[in-house]
Parts: C-alpha cells; sequence; structure tokens
DNA sequence: GGTCTTCTCCCCGGATATGGGGATTGTGGC
DNA sequence: GCCACAATCCCCATATCCGGGGAGAAGACC
C-alpha cells in the first residue's frame, strides 16, 4: 500500500513541481492539492493523507495554525513543514504545534523523498541548520524544566482545594461559599496549611503554592 | 586545511575501526583516540581537535560531563555524541551539555561521515529517532517558554518593590522597615499596585505579579 | 508659572485575617 | 474497641488589611 500524501502551498508552480517529483517515487501517492489552508481539517478529511506537507507561508490562517488544527483532529498524520525563512520564531511555533518534521524551500529537491521515508520510519528530518536551533532551544531552558524539587507537603484533597481558592484571590468567606462549608472550616483548613507549608500569612502561602506547583 | 577529528571511547575495536573509515575520507584527520575521559580537557587542548567523537558511556567521568567539561573550556569545538542505548534521560542530559549532535552506534558505519560533515557545515546531525524524542521534548515545555503575554502594567521602580516585598510575604510593617518609608506610605504603593493591577487584594496581588513575572 | 507624576505621609471606619484554644463526626487501620 | 486523622464547626481577642478620602515636596515637561 502506498504513502498517501496532502500538499499546502499558495505557490501553484511549486504543488505542481512537489507533485511531479513525489510522483516518481512509485510508493508515493499526492492524494491532495490544495492552495490554502481555510478548509484544511475538512480537506484532510476527505483525501485522508498520512503524511501533509505544509507551507508556513500561506494566506488566511497560517501554516503554523493549520498544523495545529489538523494533528487536534488527526493526531496520527505526520505534518512536514517548508519555509524559505528559518527565523527562530515561526520555527519553534510549528513545533509546538505538533510539526514532525521542518526543512527549508531550497533542500526540497533534494532531501523531500528523504525527508517523507524518515518521517515514516519515526524520524523528524530537519534541515541542518534548524537543527542546531532546535538543540539550542533545549539548551536554554534546561534547568528548570527537569529538576524543579517537588517537596511534598502532604496537604489533603480538601487543603489543595482550599489553598487552590486562596491563590485566585478569594477570601475566606468567598470560599466557604464555594466549597459550601462554614467560615470556621475554611480556617481550620488555613491553619493546616500554614503549619504545612511553614508560612503564617495568605501571600506566603500564594507565593510557596505558585512557586512549588501545589496548585 | 583538514579537520581536526578526536576520539574518545572505552572501546579500542571501536575506536580503530572508526580511525579506519575516518582516514579514508582526505579532508580528515584524526588526531587522538582515547580510551577514557578522565583527562580529556588536557588530551583536548594538547590535540586541538575541531570536533571530538564522544561515547556517552565510559569509564570513569561519563562522557556527559566530558562534553560540559570540554565545552566549557573550548567552546568552538563542536561535540558528537555516540551511544547504543537512546533512553530519553541521557540524551536530554547530553543536549543540555553543549553536545552538537547525537547518533546511535549502529548507525555509525553509514552516517558518521555524513554527520561530520553536516556538523562542519553549522548542521545538528541526529539519528531519525533521537530527532523525533528532542522535537517531542521541545513540544513539552512549550508555552510557558516562549511568548507569554507580557502586558505592561506600568508600575513605578517603588511600586515594584513594594510588590516584590508583598511576594516575599512581607507585611505592610515589616515592608515600611526594610524601605525606610512610613506604613501609611506602604499603604498608598499598595493601593496604586491594586489599581494599576487591578486587583483587591494581596493574596490577588501576589498571584498576578508571580504568573505575570513582574517581579 | 502651571501641570503632571512620583513618593511621601496622615485619619477614620469597617472588613478580613491570625492565633490559640476546643469540639463533633466519620473513616480506616490495628 | 481504640487510635489517628480528615473534615467539619465554634469562640474570643488582636493584628492586619482595605477603601476612600486629603495633602505636601521634588522633579519633569511645556
Amino acid at each position: 500500500m502506498s504513502l498517501r500524501i496532502a500538499i499546502f502551498d499558495d505557490n501553484k508552480n511549486i504543488r505542481e513541481s512537489i507533485t511531479l517529483l513525489l510522483d516518481t517515487v512509485p510508493t508515493f501517492e499526492v492524494v491532495g492539492s490544495f492552495s490554502h489552508v481555510l478548509d484544511c481539517v475538512d480537506d484532510v478529511r476527505s483525501c485522508k493523507p498520512d503524511i501533509v506537507l505544509m507551507d508556513i507561508e500561506m494566506p488566511g490562517m497560517t501554516g503554523i495554525e493549520a498544523v495545529a488544527a489538523i494533528r487536534k483532529e488527526y493526531p496520527h498524520i505526520q505534518v512536514l513543514m517548508q519555509t524559505v525563512f528559518e527565523d527562530d520564531d515561526r520555527v519553534f511555533d510549528s513545533i509546538c504545534s505538533g510539526a514532525s518534521g521542518y526543512i527549508l524551500k531550497n533542500h526540497l529537491n533534494t532531501r523531500l523523498v528523504d525527508a517523507i521515508n524518515e518521517l515514516q520510519y519515526g524520524g523528524s528530518p530537519m534541515s541542518p541548520s534548524i537543527a542546531r536551533k532546535v538543540l539550542g532551544k533545549l539548551q536554554q531552558i534546561p534547568q528548570h524544566v527537569k529538576p524543579e524539587e517537588a517537596p511534598d507537603y502532604r496537604l489533603t484533597v480538601r487543603e489543595k482545594e482550599v489553598l487552590a481558592c486562596i491563590v485566585e484571590g478569594l477570601s475566606y468567606k468567598m470560599i466557604a461559599d464555594r466549597l459550601t462549608i462554614s467560615y470556621e472550616t475554611v480556617r481550620s483548613h488555613v491553619k493546616k496549611i500554614y503549619e504545612k507549608l511553614h508560612v503564617a500569612s495568605l501571600t506566603e502561602a500564594v507565593a510557596k503554592a505558585i512557586h512549588q506547583r501545589i496548585v
């Protein structure tokens, strides 16, 4: 069974040349070719591709939004982004939207077929300069994503609920209302929370709750 | 001028076979081959490579620490990691340590030369499955790293100082002390802060300050 | 000189939070 | 049955905060 491919690109010449190129590969089948992404989810539904080639510069909805939309409906579809630009923001926006690969347009002729094959076998083809940017990005964020001390304060579920309300800025009265318990009960919980968090005021509790991601 | 390459791998056979392979490329020159990384910084200093091949599994100091050490002293050197494993943690640790590429050992024969060339021209060669992992990782961290709306509340410096104290959990009295102003002045600032942040309590102010990174 | 902003200080009255007690249920473990 | 614990409620006295005022000094801008 052949690999079904859909193309989104506002440039007719590019769509045609990509189609020609892909048609030279027996196991590939271009099942759709679209000049805009306004109906991309419908388009994808009707032509059922395994892989989508998406131009990042598109009229109307951007290619980035389109990727997000498509991946939301059809998470199994692999999306390969293509662009003439390689500015950081768009690269990372695409990645965050769920693109599985990213190649520059001037590498299309030489790399596209390989890239599609790589996608199919669980890879994430990227033009070299893109790959470098991606690694650089990962190096920037590291520390505070992974280690992140997570002391366990052993708050009960109820206490966490109360704490969440506090962080929202509610007063004891409002919390009592929201949780349909009495004002005094809220106080009791808060006292317990203070003990467990080793704080002595709402502000401290809020700061700690947010920083330690208790809420 | 040829490209100088150093090899770190505890397996003698692998070192030799890599050397043989690389020697077939006229523009490559293997300038060092080491079985451990205990003196890696010294080794690198003496053989002055452009590119380092580093096995991730090494006796003594791990390849990951070695990368960090080498990159710290010689940031211009590109390091290509190689491993038989592809467990997430080590991949990401290596990246965070500053590796510029990452290939699996069973791709060595077919990909090593290409990978080195790619490194040289500003790319970041990765085995397909590694590339996929890296993208996946980037997708996980997203929202709070990049754009993050940054509304400008136009707080004055003084107001920010007061806000910072509040987030620390200080009371008005303590803030007055810390900033050597009167209690009433603190109150005035707080009122202004409430206005500007559109909040009506310390807890809300703290939550907003932290979430919007005002402090 | 006039206007604006910032930082400083003040008063009052009411609202809210805090500290330090005590008490009652129900649940689950031993 | 006893014990620990979570969850619920109560009281009192004090501390602290909040809203809505007013006001003076210093500097920036026109």
